[in-house]
DNA sequence: CGGTGCATTGATCAGAATCAATGATCGTGG
DNA sequence: CCACGATCATTGATTCTGATCAATGCACCG
């Protein structure tokens, strides 16, 4: 997903003037709902940071200094018991923003999966930026509304899917994801571990592993070049993921 | 929708002139942050209701016409996959609100658990006074991150928390939301049945019954008259919900 | 090459589900 | 007022899904 490696892309001269008017997940942002000078405004407060994987972007009970958009690669949020035992509460890309549910201090973890490239907001200098843009506030909190929603799918899963259904939904989840950003729905990208959908989906590797084993059996899905995987029949996979 | 059986009750006279500001719940609410001409604007458009143990509240699917602020009572939400397993993605009693999570339609289904009053609203009318009043949107906005954060520690249950642990989290969250109404801490009202808690919790209606009956035989929980559920220890009991 | 980390596969186990029966509670009507 | 039925809760016996324990395979990289 955009695993800019080495060097970073040289600045176009808009860029410069005013480099949120060229992001390449404005459309998708919170930031969507911006003119060209409130972008210009933003990008004031805004600073560009990138992440390798396994890199730590926040950590769950410090202090809530910043607000992040994600504008690359992939990003794990997660909650542990002092056991150990980790959920995954989601996976994050391009446009998805990260910080809303917060108070004073983060109640949640996030990594890097791959190679991250997020756009950082000074908490208190953005809500400065929400009382005077009321439009703002207004897209913030549709975009609660969606994780709202998002979450409570994730709770059915938790609690009444069996491991088959967990996996199949999770991949259609990342083909629609695809789809939502311009690209295809069926090679779809898989950019974390087993362990990480394991977490995700409240099972163990072992288990993740057998039943895409399963699922590769049935030509359900079949692993293609670089691990994509592909999804033959959508339509198919959407009854076994309701569990029909 | 509109289930309202029997009779409404008699207005008082204050509730007359401005009933919302005689609301029990108005401090915990979202209209904590309305004054009282504002209070007034939004008693205009706001329609109480009282629903009976059963009543269905909002249908999953349908044109999510109307929000709501629960007065009292308990609602539960949920969501069924097609051959109707449940998963009840939460409770809401007092001053909760029902509708963040909302886009065209529905995203889930309400019911009654007791008897339930709410304050009903049409949603566009409640969108005008949303732009009028953008401290009422911060405020949702607020709601909403509180859901957010909620939402995450259930899903660490559902997906990562052992049968007991998950009945003694459930019980210490009653119980922590019995203080923050202004209530004991300790003997815990249980409004909903052993299924509605067992849909809730990704667990069968066997396995909360044993596990009850276990924590009864540890001496963790005791039961009391009309069914109220006494936390002898409850530092202990926190300490078994955090998988200590 | 050998090491390290991740994925797969196998064998066994355990926690919770399922199937089944009994018990308690409550509302209703005789 | 009691008896009956209905609903819900509890308990027991058994099954089964997914966890755990363990070994092997595979790819990447110094």
């Amino acid at each position: 997903m955009d695993v800019n490696l080495n060097r970073r892309p040289v600045p176009k001269p808009d860029m410069i003037s005013n480099p949120c008017a060229a992001c390449s997940v404005r459309d998708m942002s919170i930031c969507s709902v911006l003119n060209g000078d409130e972008l210009r405004e933003i990008a004031s407060i805004a600073t560009t940071l990138e992440f390798s994987p396994h890199d730590p972007i926040i950590d769950e009970g410090e202090p809530a200094e910043f607000l992040f958009n994600v504008t690359g690669g992939t990003v794990r949020l997660y909650k542990l018991l002092p056991d150990g035992r980790r959920q995954i509460t989601g996976f994050l890309c391009n446009g998805d923003f990260m910080g809303i549910a917060v108070n004073q201090n983060y109640a949640y973890s996030a990594e890097a999966v791959d190679r991250v490239k997020v756009c950082r907001f000074a908490r208190n200098r953005l809500e400065t930026l929400l009382d005077k843009y009321p439009h703002l506030e207004k897209r913030m909190l549709g975009m609660a509304s969606n994780e709202l929603i998002q979450a409570q799918d994730q709770m059915m899963m938790l609690g009444r899917k069996t491991a088959k259904e967990k996996i199949v939904t999770f991949l259609l989840s990342l083909s629609q994801r695809q789809v939502k950003v311009g690209g295809k729905a069926s090679p779809v990208a898989l950019p974390m571990s087993r362990t990480d959908i394991a977490d995700y989906l409240g099972l163990t590797t072992e288990t993740v592993s057998r039943t895409f084993s399963l699922l590769k059996r049935d030509h359900a899905i079949r692993i293609e070049e670089g691990g994509m995987i592909s999804l033959p029949d959508i339509d198919s996979l959407q009854q076994v993921a309701d569990g029909y």
